[in-house]
RNA sequence: GGCCCGUUGGUGAAGCGGUUAACACACCAGCCUUUCACGCUGGCAUACAGGGGUUCGAAUCCCCUACGGGUCACCA
């Protein structure tokens, strides 16, 4: 038997956290047991979807380099992919549960339907759907229908029974049908439901281990029910923990106060690979041998990945460790590679002069590369070689107002125009010239020329960013303070 | 509230009947460096939710309690 797995959203806004993670543990799944990963798409609630959801979730999957092997923009041999796509094979089963007498037409209008549910509550009992619907007597039925009353299809629960399933992750989970009302699977639209949906499109599109989140384990009896009417293969189940925020709530779309969509980390200069790395470790740890290590590539990931690592409880979303990550990556990638991100950040904050040699660009990035724990940072951190004025804070003043200060700077403005070369070495030697001349040394040399140059007590490698930024730039700004 | 699931330091987690209960992030200190960062070394942390069992021995197995979360729609 081969793997089939798949990772159905619905077409509602950005890819979050919570879906890559899905998505991702799918993907290794399958990649794991040279199976097939399938991408659907469930849009049956038309009054949710959003106009260009699906193309962003796309898109937002291929820059986390998570690639599907059957989707609705490649097709397959189990389509369409779309739910609203399939509105004919589900009317199909839908009509076979009525022949059966495993579903019926419910009349109840949502007026009724509150009414009902007030009532109950009123009486301190849980609302529940009652079920009247299906004592309905064929003239009954015709006499709604002659009204033109709509109608949803629910299916009938069965009483008494026991719904059991062994979860890939939490083990035997059992449930009783007493405590599931009779749900709809076809809204008076016309469209199934979601629990409808996922059961037939799983079913027909052989999903052989149906990996999900932990909020659709209650559903899942109701998955089993459907599962069974139709006398459907059962695939297996596993619901993976949530991703929980600060306050250990699930992670909700709506919560401003974190950034939990890809897209955002996108923009931040996050790199995909890191990304992978964090979510993967959320939720899930390959122990053994490689207890102790965090940053795996995503072929050692998809080699170790297994759903009995997964753990059962929700793992909070801790942004510092992600950015730390990052960094880690950051710093191993190739510096040609960190210069082409980095330069449309530039670009954007308008730190980009054309007129400079992108050989410059390519020095100045990877002076900051061990610096950055994510591209976006560049900006601020290269920010001194474009300032026209320089700001001075109370440190900085401090050191210029020195007399030794003085004398230094006095000094290398003298002999910085004797250079005819101008390299961070011959710099680093003219230094050295200023010391011997001065008789100045280590801070009390470095810190003025420092400060006077770029404004800040700290900063990567003095001789590299005097290079960087010029001898005109050098001289004015030490002019400045002299 | 019913049902379901869960509970190892602030966070991610290792551990699967016998350990001084790893490791990583964060935090702190030292070293390195002209400085900062990186890196290295070390440290901090009221960590096995509580109570009963089972056992010679429980973080590990069982039960109860507490707490947390999820879910109870013509949403997915």
């Amino acid at each position: 038997m081969t793997v089939r797995v798949r990772f159905a959203p619905s077409p509602t806004g950005h890819l979050h956290f919570g879906g890559a993670r899905t998505a991702l543990f799918n993907y290794l799944f399958a990649k794991k047991h040279k199976g097939t990963y399938i991408l659907r798409i469930e849009d049956t609630d038309t009054t949710r979807n959003k106009e260009n959801a699906e193309e962003r979730l796309i898109e937002a999957f291929k820059w986390l380099e998570l690639t599907w092997d059957e989707g609705p923009d490649i097709g397959g041999n189990f389509g369409p992919y779309r739910s609203m796509e399939r509105l004919d094979i589900y009317h199909k089963y839908i009509h076979q549960l009525l022949a059966t007498k495993q579903a019926y037409p419910c009349y109840c209008t949502r007026e009724e339907l509150e009414a009902e549910r007030e009532h109950m509550i009123s009486q301190g009992k849980m609302p529940r759907y009652s079920g009247k619907c299906r004592h309905l007597t064929e003239s009954d039925r015709k006499t709604y229908e002659l009204e033109g009353r709509s109608f949803t299809i629910r299916f009938k629960v069965p009483s008494q029974k026991t719904l059991t399933f062994k979860d890939m992750i939490r083990g035997a989970v059992t449930f009783e049908s007493e405590d599931i009302e009779d749900f709809v699977i076809l809204k008076s639209d016309g469209i199934p439901t979601y629990h409808f949906a996922v059961t037939v499109d799983d079913a027909l599109m052989k999903i052989t281990h149906v990996i999900r989140g932990e909020e659709h384990l209650s559903n899942t009896p109701k998955h089993l029910l459907l599962f069974g009417a139709f006398g459907f293969q059962l695939p297996e189940f596993g619901h993976i923990p949530l991703i929980l925020n600060e306050s250990g709530k699930k992670l909700s779309k709506r919560d401003e106060s974190i950034l939990q969509f890809i897209e955002q980390y996108r923009d931040l200069g996050y790199l995909p690979k890191a990304v992978i790395n964090y979510l993967t470790l959320l939720g899930w740890s390959p122990g053994g041998e490689f207890s102790e290590q965090e940053i795996f590539s995503k072929d050692q990931l998809t080699e170790l990945f297994s759903m009995d690592r997964v753990s059962k409880a929700g793992a909070i979303f801790d942004p510092d460790k992600l950015a730390w990550m990052n960094g880690q990556y950051i710093k191993t990638a190739d510096p040609k590679k960190i210069v082409e991100l980095a330069i449309p950040y530039l670009k954007n904050d308008g730190l980009f002069n054309e007129d400079k040699p992108v050989t410059w660009y390519e020095e100045l990035v990877t002076l900051y590369q061990d610096r950055m724990n994510c591209i976006s940072e560049i900006t601020q951190l290269a920010r001194i070689f474009f300032d026209k004025d320089m700001n001075y804070n109370q440190d900085a003043k401090e050191i210029l107002t020195t007399e030794s200060s003085l004398i230094v700077l006095k000094k290398v403005k003298e002999l910085i125009s004797t250079m005819d070369e101008y390299t961070p070495n011959t710099i680093k030697k003219l230094l050295k010239d200023v010391q011997k001349a001065t008789g100045f040394k280590g801070k009390k040399l470095f810190m003025p020329v420092r400060v006077a140059t770029t404004g800040a007590v700290q900063g990567p490698d003095l001789n590299t960013v005097l290079y960087l930024l010029g001898k005109e730039t050098v001289v004015d700004r030490i002019e400045q303070v002299i």
